[in-house]
DNA sequence: AGCAATAATTGTTGACGTCAATAGTTGTTG
DNA sequence: CAACAACTATTGACGTCAACAATTATTGCT
């Protein structure tokens, strides 16, 4: 018996008046009309290039956010990391415990609280980042092959922009 | 007994020379300093903002790609739907069902090929995306808040030059 | 007629997000 | 200072969902 898949669907509003429909509207115009919504898609894209590049070592895109992560801040807490990259404390833990098991990063106890553990990249962890970062330009350079350089930084500025609100 | 989360992550290349580490390499700049990844993780952003704006008419992002598409295409093959956006045959059945339940779209009979069938969208579904449009852009603006007009056209620009390549 | 290829579909498996519960630790406050 | 609320990391359970393989019906090839 096929239970039903999202809880019930259902269209809210009505609408009282049931303008004919224009072809031409900016809602018609295919998939890629709304920002927003190319910007998803993209991502999408982007997020599978970079999986696909990283299976070979055995990881997947969230060890690669917390190293990235590490890279840049030398030290976090895993309250830290769960706040900032938007993961489940519970996630954090198996995603350090697979790094620790490859002795990428490292778990130090909090000198002034004892609740926390700092968590910090190796020197095989900083290697391996240096590593695959050429993997990774590589990836990117691929996904944006039909721009310049000029507009490649253009793009990245503005994206910055939007990524730099809290 | 604990069994390994992933199939045994391990690093593959082994590095003959260990050189000294720069912290002023790129690839230690933080998060945010490859585009491609950092496209990555606005898309997650966007992709968040248009599921919440979505449930409340207990469609996914995924449903919303279809009727997008279909809008734009006047009836299409689930085969092309899954080439076109990318998801599996299997997932564009659930799809499809989930949508049709809400008569927002139809399946036909292909008129040369019994195998296939041809989904379109009813009248409900062309006025569901009029609907939703407004809602959609109002989740766009906010995210791109931090950018003006013209920045935002270029922006638009530049994505969908790059998600134009086959 | 026989056989490979294709469209839609089903089933299965593994990852993932969410939520609740716990142990150890800290801070607060009555 | 003792009781209690808040917080950190962790574990466990549950439902959802996406990727992959296998199946059925149909088509095209030869």
């Amino acid at each position: 018996m096929p239970v039903p898949r999202p809880r019930e669907p259902a269209i809210t509003r009505q609408h009282a008046t049931p303008k004919p429909i224009d072809a031409d509207e900016p809602w018609m115009r295919g998939l890629h009309a709304d920002t927003g919504y190319l910007l998803y898609r993209l991502g999408l894209r982007s997020g599978q290039l970079f999986n696909t590049f990283l299976q070979e070592s055995g990881l997947r895109l969230r060890h690669y956010a917390v190293l990235r992560y590490l890279a840049g801040s030398a030290g976090a807490l895993q309250r830290e990391l769960s706040t900032r990259l938007g993961y489940d404390p519970s996630a954090i833990v198996g995603l350090v415990d697979d790094l620790e098991k490859l002795d990428l990063t490292e778990r130090r106890p909090s000198p002034d609280d004892r609740r926390s553990k700092i968590v910090v990249l190796t020197e095989k962890g900083r290697i391996f980042l240096r590593d695959t970062d050429e993997a990774g330009r590589r990836v990117t350079n691929d996904l944006l092959e039909p721009l310049d350089a000029g507009e490649r930084d253009a793009l990245h500025a503005l994206l910055l922009r939007i990524a730099d609100q809290p």
